[in-house]
DNA sequence: AGGGTGACCCGCT
DNA sequence: CAGCGGGCCACCC
């Protein structure tokens, strides 16, 4: 399957800008992000702007899935865990312990 | 215009 | 408590 660049859509926009808020330690699920994009329903197509995109300007590290559990990352799972412990946040089988 | 994909979510079994 | 199924959305061919 390939991958497309969605960074160009309105969508992916407001989608980094809100993630791009997370400040460092802190982490927010792909329900919150399209909450926070006023379009709740929409956490599915939240999750794919960020796999096409993977920018470095954005922490897409930091968003998890809505029950807490680390999610997918573009750079392998393993990395995402890394990323997240290196900024304080304590993981526990795969599942986000603490906020 | 229709079908297929994906870093998801929720409820029921 | 774990697993399955159905339902959302945006995007590409």
């Amino acid at each position: 399957m390939r991958r497309y660049n969605l960074s160009n859509t309105d969508f992916a926009e407001k989608v980094y800008r809100e993630v791009r808020r997370i400040k460092k330690g802190q982490i927010a699920t792909y329900k919150e992000i399209a909450l926070a994009i006023g379009k709740p329903m929409s956490f599915r197509a939240v999750g794919n702007a960020l796999n096409k995109n993977a920018s470095k300007t954005v922490p897409c590290h930091r968003v998890v899935k809505s029950d807490l559990s680390v999610g997918g990352f573009n750079r392998g799972t393993k990395e995402k865990i890394k990323r997240l412990s290196s900024e304080g946040i304590r993981i526990k089988n795969g599942k986000i312990v603490s906020r």
